[in-house]
DNA sequence: GCGACATTGTTGGCATACGAACGAGCTGCG
DNA sequence: CGCAGCTCGTTCGTATGCCAACAATGTCGC
């Protein structure tokens, strides 16, 4: 099932054809490039759904709150893939508006202890299918059996 | 050919799982956080062959003008698929590097039109090879057949 | 030819992103 | 015990990335 179509079977090609001045790269074939382009249409959809005051990075570090509990400022922008600089500007925000609890670490008096709020936990329990929805979205264009191949190739390309 | 793996096959359902509280919601299931994370990897790739002093979106833009020849700022932005206040400073950073030149279009007094410098173009040339290296390096986990698939998926999901 | 509407570019504001440098705290090894 | 080396959190600087508002200019219909 899903052969590979004609233009796609042109596209991504190796860097072995080296034609001199570039000829034979095409911005718009670059693995890089779609990959933008696809985050775009999921953070459009992401926004439409969520609003404003939900950013994507901000519902990462609240879902992953919830799946692990309480954790080290540090571990969470771990578990969600963010830089230090940055998970300290998104727990800042969540913490601003009441949706995370902070406390330093008794154990270890450099780490800062992060974790849901009562109103953090209603939101994600909110919100959770609202989430679900956009990745249905994202995904539309593609049949289940495509679905678990992009899983497939972006799990391989993590 | 490159059958579905079963863990893959548990991942990136559909919302019909209404489970309350968000039970059944995995973040790292989710294609939205899937995509950023390949994202990561390739722009990590990118900085490692091209220094600090070539971005991806100046790259981007590099390589458009490259290909299309002069065009106004606000098409630029289009094939690159920037926004306008994003392809203004890009455009900004790349014209303060004497890479591209910028003039008023004659025909129309709202446009800016940009191309590349003489030097813009010797960069290309120069650059070309090592971006063709950056998509391969990104792709190299997978096979010929998984590159095509994965540009077929991802375009569908443009 | 003129006024409603669209397009182009600019600016301000907010939220990522990430490298680098820094201070404070922890840990293991001699 | 002492300290070299690591970890954690913070801050700074630069570059996206996008929305909204705005001014200048084009276009199109009447």
């Amino acid at each position: 099932m899903a052969t590979v179509t004609d233009e796609a079977a042109a596209v991504m090609t190796t860097a072995a054809d080296g034609a001199a001045g570039g000829a034979g790269y095409v911005l718009d074939d670059q693995v890089g490039f779609l990959l933008r382009q696809v985050q775009q249409r999921h953070v459009s959809i992401f926004a439409r759904h969520f609003g404003v005051d939900m950013t994507p990075m901000q519902w990462a570090a609240l879902a992953k709150l919830a799946e692990v509990g309480e954790c080290s400022q540090n571990l969470l922008g771990r578990h969600t893939a963010m830089d230090v600089a940055t998970i300290k500007g998104v727990a800042e925000r969540l913490a601003k508006r009441g949706l995370t609890a902070t406390r330093p670490d008794p154990e270890d008096r450099r780490r800062l202890l992060i974790s849901l709020s009562a109103e953090g936990t209603r939101l994600y329990g909110e919100l959770a299918p609202v989430a679900a929805r956009v990745s249905e979205e994202t995904l539309a264009p593609l049949s289940a059996d495509e679905r678990a191949m992009l899983a497939r190739l972006l799990t391989a390309l993590r």
